[in-house]
DNA sequence: GTGGTCTAGACCACG
DNA sequence: GTGGTCTAGACCACT
């Protein structure tokens, strides 16, 4: 995987969540897919400010996130790196947050009236986008 | 159960989603549910503002988006009761709409690094929970 | 036409209808005839609501329903756009709701006696101001 | 046509309107179409509540309504006869009332995506059922 | 009593 | 600056 690449995100104007949420979110989503290994250089901050044709502070913004997260790491005058996977969060947080999600997924999948085999079955496929390094 | 009892629906502080919102969650979901059946009577705004220590406004904001999506009838000097079910939306738009959901919850469940198995168990518990008629 | 043009918006007192209720019909029709186009900037909040003389939560209150109606994208620090059109409503839906509104608007106008031909002409003079794609 | 008779009337507990005023449009609507013709007896206050599954005080306030727009002569111990036809409201008035009822019938209307065509035909077919008889 | 509307003013997150 | 949320308190129409 060569470094500096530009990431494979894109922003959707109609996505109602905030421009760096989905940087946050597009990024995690990329280390957990194994796109971004452990240690791959991301873009600099003005750099994928202009690939996404946004405010380079809204990028410095999702990348301070990530950095606090744990996902990234920081280093003066280098770039920023994927960091090592360590327990970022307390047990007790990822429960509760994964709590969180789901009542506010099935809160707004309720009114839609899916059966609940369709729902499992976008679920699971979405996930394995997204997790089948991490389980197989 | 009696009529105008207490709903079984409590606000979590750290809960990111605004009141209003938990709200109409919570409301959906004792619909979906069966716990809330056609016309039943629901706690006036004022009562409902009371049990959960919070401003009658807000309740008022959740109880008129449920209104206005069709979930509830509102009848000023009655009360607020559960409205007929009817298909709302169209095809597109729910589809539109789940796709919208599954980015969302996908984008918030993997930062927290369950295995899939987990995370799609427990979103079969929580719809089984909601749905049990369409499940059953 | 300039972005951030006022709204060609009128508040009518005598009006029995709620000022947030004419402001969303208000903005549905510059929708629908056209004059706000997919994409267009609506006045924030706080202008709308300065220029009509009215409380800002008022405003909000509009738009606030015309986003959720799907009309409107909002974007916190950007402003309010013009969302892309499409089919929100179900065939049933829309044709209850097409008997509702025919319901009320012929129980308010008998009342006046005028001759059947005058209303129609007018209905029909105001549906060409509102839809000239769909008719010309 | 036989005194007392019972009203072709129903309350629609899924309409939005306020009984009473289901009542005035409805009344309004029958003598508009000539089914209540000059002198008619309409059943007692008790009677309608009875026939309708209501208070006797929403019917009161519903023929107090009538008789004040001078749809209704009330006759103290003898009941209540529809009136003769007079100018009942000025000029000016109708043509405010009838612009709000058009205002309000095009934006409820507008956001259905009807061609004008349809919502044409529709407006024609209902005022044919109450308004021919004035026209013709 | 009920729901609905409006105002006033505060605070937050976003860009 | 933007939109969004929440509180507080007033007033209205309906039953």
């Amino acid at each position: 995987m060569n470094l500096r690449s530009p990431l494979m995100l894109q922003i959707a104007t109609g996505d109602p969540r905030p421009i760096h949420r989905q940087i946050v979110d597009g990024v995690r989503r990329l280390i957990a897919s194994g796109e971004l290994t452990l240690g791959a250089n991301l873009p600099s901050v003005r750099g994928l400010a202009l690939q996404l044709g946004i405010n380079p502070n809204t990028v410095a913004k999702a990348y301070s996130e990530l950095t606090a997260e744990g996902w990234l790491d920081a280093r003066a005058g280098l770039g920023l790196f994927v960091a090592a996977p360590r327990q970022r969060l307390s047990d007790e947080e990822r429960a509760r947050r994964l709590d969180e999600a789901l009542t506010r997924f099935v809160g707004d999948v309720i009114a839609l009236d899916y059966p609940a085999g369709v729902v499992l079955e976008r679920v699971a496929g979405e996930l394995a986008l997204c997790l089948p390094k991490k389980t197989g």
